[in-house]
Order: C-alpha cells, then structure tokens, then sequence
DNA sequence: CCAATTTCCGTGAGCGCTCACGGTCATTGT
DNA sequence: ACAATGACCGTGAGCGCTCACGGAAATTGG
C-alpha cells in the first residue's frame, strides 16, 4: 500500500529539483557535496529506490541479459549458469534464463520474444537453430554471445569449447588402453558440438588406422537413456567394440548401465568415456573417465564478453577458447 | 541500427490511432474486426514489438518474477527452476534467477534490489533470513511465495514439504532394518528444513523409545565435504552408531563415501539414507535410499500460487503441500 | 423519422526517469 | 573593478506505452 516513492518526492523533500536527485544518486558529480548529502538523506528516510522501469525507458538500457539453455535439468547447466550469474552480478545485471527443450521453434519463440526488449543482450547456449537463422538473427538484434558457434558478425561474441581437441584425447586415450574397436555416441546430430565431437573422433580413429564403420556412430538424445539405447544398439550389431566414446557424461552413465546390465565387466571387459565432467561423474561406481570442461568458466567468461560487447556493440571481439582435460577414473 | 518501431509508426501506417493500435495488439475489442486486421497488417510489415519497458511503465506490472534459490548448482534447484519456468511460460511471464549462497548478507541484498522494481512477484526458496525479517519484507513488498516457512500474512503464499513426515518415515524404515543406533547429519540449522527434518527425527527415535544423544545429529554444510565431515566426526565419538538419517542427498553421499574410505560396507555394516532423491541417487553404487520429493512440482505449484497472488494480492491463500515417498534402495 | 443506444475510435495526460540545454552565482585574472 | 571562466543547479522535453475520458458514426426501436 502506499503510492510509490518517485524522485519528485525526494526533491521536494531535499528542495532541490528531481535532475539535482538524479545526479545525487547515479553520482554524476557536478553537485556541490553538501547538496548531495542533503538528497540522500531524503532519499534514505523515505526509503527511495529508483523504479527500473522508468530508468529503462529513459536510458533504453535495462541492465539486463537473458541466459537461453536447452535444459537448466540438463547437469551441464547450472554450473554454466552460476558462471553467467557471479559475471552479471558483479556488473550490477540482473539475469532471465529460458529453456529451449532442445527445440527449435521454442528457441525462436524465446529470441522473439526477448526482442521486445527486455534484455541488453543475450547468452545462446546449445543453439539449435540452423546457422542461416542464427546469423540473421544476429543482424537484427542486440549483442549477442554463442557457445559453439561460428559466427563471424560484429557484435556476436563465441565461447568455444575445445571438442575437437577433447574427442580426440578421449580417443587416444582409449587407444593407449588397448582398444581396437571404438564406437561412439554422437548425441544430437544438430548440435554444433557433437559435430565436432565425432570430426576429432574420426580424425584420432583413422590417424591410427583403425577401422572405422560409419554405423559404429550412432546419434541420439543426450540423456540417459539415449546412452543405454545407443550402447545395447552397438552391442547388438557391432559387438566387437569394446571402447565407447560418448557426446556427453549423461550419456556415458547411461552406457555403463547397458553394459552392466547385460553381464559386461566395465572397464574390464568394455570402458567408455564421457565428456564434461559433470559433478557426478566421479561419485558414481566405476568412476567415469571423462573430458573435463570447466562449466563455470565457460559461463563467467561469456557473459563477460557480452558485457564487453553491450559497451561497444560492433566490434568483433575475440573468440574465447575453453580448453578441456581428460581425466582418468575407473571406467577405462 | 535503425530506430526501433514505435506505436506511433504502425498507428500511421495503419491510418489509425496510437490507441486503437494499442486496442489491437491487446485485443481488447471496442474494434472492429476490419480494422484490427488494417492494424495487424502494419504491425507484421513493420516487424512491430511492443516494448515491454514502457508497457511495464505504464501498467506498472513487467510480466516479471524473480526466483531466488540458495545456490542453482546444488542439485535440487534446478528441477524447482525448471518448474517455475514453465508455469511462468504458460502465463507469459519472464523469470530472474539469483544465488543466495546461503548467505543472508546477500539475499538481503537481493531482496532489496528486487525492490526497487523489475519484478511483479517473488519466489523465495532455501531463505536464510530470520522470520522477523522475513516479516517485515514481506509487509513492505510485492506478493511473496516462501518455501517451507510459515509466514500468515496476506499476499504471501507458502510451499510446505512433508520434512517432518518424511525424516519419520526414514528413520522407522532404519528401524524396520533393525538399527538402533540411528545418527543424522542435519545440515543448515538455521534452515526450516533442517528443523523439520530433526523434528521427525527425533520424534521417531523417541516414539520407539531409542537412545539418542544431543551430539549423535551434527549440524553441517549440505555439500558432500559436509556430509563427509559429519560421518566422519560420528564415526569418531559414536561408533555405536551404525545408521545415518542425512539432511539431504548430497550429504548422503558424502558420508556413504566416509564410511566406504574407512572400510565401512554400506549397507552390511552401516546404513544411510538421504533426503530429496537428486537424480543422481540411483545412479549411485550403492544406489541411495532417500525420502523422495518432486521438486518439480515444488517449482510449479509455488509458481502457479505466485501467479494468484499476483492477480489479487491480499488474498491468504492455503499453504501448498507437498508430500513425500520413500524410496528404498541399496544403501539401507 | 428522430431520440436513445451501442459501437467504434481519437485525445490528452501521465507512468518515473534522464538528457540536452541554459541560467545563476561565485570565483578568477589583470 | 569588470569581463571571463567555471561550478552548480533548474527547465522542458521526451522515452513508448496505457488509461480515462469524450465524441462521432452506426444501429436500434416505436
């Protein structure tokens, strides 16, 4: 109850007049100090807070980002996310987080949507959007920045996780273990990184000389279960692959559990590695080898490159390159 | 580059004014249907989006709410985050997500920034402020929805989680496993929850006329190093103890991991079970029992309850309960 | 065929703030 | 002592939209 506090009253208050307020609290000196203390003490006994809103319509500014995920559920995420939140906070940003659900035509809802104004700027994570799409929307809208994306546009900045270089230490690593017949997991074939993902595969694969069917690939959710559909499919029609290499850890989990399942002896008689490095990764039994990325660093550095791209929004800033690690557990 | 689309230009093109423009897109009738299509044609040409700021300015509403959880990265929040989001979607409203990091210095801050306008409700979850606080914000601010607190105020709903059911049910189901000797790793003390969740504990202990001591439930951070580090100190002055009833999964799996390091087999020689049932648990070796909650639901419901609110803001609307389920697995 | 509705549409004001000016007073230099 | 500089502050307009009016046209009834 009770109207809203407005600057005026603040002014009245402090009789001074509301650009002398304004001055006083986004301190744009050209105030004499004793002015300034009279404004906020006005400003303190009637518990003024300048409306946002109002602000946002004057600067055209709202201090504001909006984070876009697939799936906030997906164990990627979060940690990404609190990246993104401990950036912004530290600007003074407040941020909306959306879920695509892998979906297209909700991402372009979504970006719609965001048009009308809320944000400053936006983070795309797990685009799935086709690159035509995704460059024109770069053109019409506000600054933008993309994981895994190549997007050559002032004002779009990239976060790029190392994939290739990850497949393939995954990869030889499998190899120093002995493997011959490796198969993987693609995950989705729209996802940028999982294209990038099976290219150092196949690359590590063939510097090797090792045989390689296309049919050893096989795509499919990034969940949990499409891990176990994907290993019991391998098992079935190519059971003499004994090393899988998934997009992703979720999947991998899902994989040792069909192996498990079916009587198989992880790592003893089939391993799999997995990518991220999600938290769980290492509590579960055997211990999942893994491609390490650091999520949060992923998130932070994002978002500080969308904070350096709303100051100047047509340069064209560097890529940030994520560099990844294999760490070794019990599934290999 | 160009200046955005205004009311104004679509009005002109359209041979029509900026209210019957504004009549249109909210499709408030009072027009006639030629001339909303008239209007409608503009608004597609033009690539017309009204700008959410200066509605927001004018309505003084922003389709906004702001969700406000401890820490997203622990992994209970982010299927909550994921239900709130899409009941706020199904309302067409925009959600701000923020870290307390169980910090009450910080959610203070939080609070107040949220004051001064950008959202139209509040969803508080895992609040370590104290009740008179509590309180007080929710006098002064927009409508509220808290979970497990009881806070009987008009405009503030509430989300209640059985805890105190559910630590009773974990701790008669040690019992039906013959332990009589039953610790707990209470967590936060300062948290509801954890208060509730002793509350059954001790209620169950004692209705079974068991032996408990004061210092057989530690308190602890909710992380895994927590749940460790309290196994640990159990394991050290009460070696009778041969059960563990943990605040939640996580610490669960922190002290299973304890004991399994001191060369403890769970579930032969010590039994423990969580509380919230995270994904991860029955990925787990052993796979955890835990008193399973849906958080999702908890995200959905405390969304939807928002949503009233916010429609009619002085009404009490009845607490939102939610129950929970044992889930017995291998760790018991 | 004319008054009483109803339907449709336009006008002014205002939401709470900031920006670009311009004005006033005290200060400085010579 | 007088113009010129600078420090400080106030004024109007405007950001893009919606609300509460009120007026004109189209409709209705007897």
């Amino acid at each position: 109850m009770g109207r809203r506090v407005t600057i005026e009253d603040v002014a009245r208050a402090a009789g001074v007049s509301r650009q002398t307020v304004s001055r006083a609290i986004n301190n744009k000196r050209e105030i004499s100090p004793i002015t300034l203390e009279r404004v906020m003490n006005a400003v303190q006994q009637l518990g003024y807070r300048p409306s946002w809103v109002a602000r946002g319509l004057a600067t055209q500014r709202t201090h504001t980002i909006g984070l876009v995920v697939p799936d906030i559920t997906n164990p990627f995420f979060p940690e990404v996310a609190r990246g993104v939140q401990d950036a912004a906070r530290a600007a003074e940003y407040n941020v909306f987080l959306y879920n695509t659900d892998e979906s297209a035509e909700r991402e372009h809802q979504i970006l719609y949507s965001l048009a009308s104004q809320p944000v400053d700027g936006i983070l795309l994570f797990g685009s799935r959007i086709d690159d035509s799409d995704l460059t024109t929307f770069a053109e019409s809208y506000r600054p933008l920045v993309v994981l895994n994306r190549r997007i050559g546009h002032p004002g779009v900045g990239m976060v790029l996780v190392d994939n290739y270089a990850g497949a393939r230490l995954a990869v030889e690593h499998l190899i120093n273990r002995g493997h011959r017949h490796i198969g993987m997991l693609a995950g989705p074939l729209a996802s940028p990184s999982s294209i990038q993902r099976v290219g150092g595969f196949r690359a590590a694969i063939e510097q090797h000389q090792l045989p390689l069917q296309d049919s050893c690939i096989v795509p499919g959710p990034p969940t949990l279960d499409g891990g176990r559909e994907g290993a019991e499919q391998l098992l079935y029609h190519h059971p003499e692959i004994t090393a899988l290499f998934a997009y992703n850890d979720v999947m991998a989990l899902g994989a040792v559990q069909a192996y498990i399942e079916s009587g198989y002896r992880v790592p003893d008689e089939r391993a799999v590695v997995g990518f991220d490095d999600i938290w769980i990764a290492e509590l579960v039994h055997p211990g999942l080898t893994t491609i390490r990325v650091n999520k949060y660093e992923v998130g932070y550095r994002a978002a500080q490159c969308l904070l350096a791209l709303m100051e100047d929004p047509m340069q064209c800033p560097p890529a940030v390159e994520i560099g990844v690690e294999l760490i070794i557990r019990e599934s290999t």
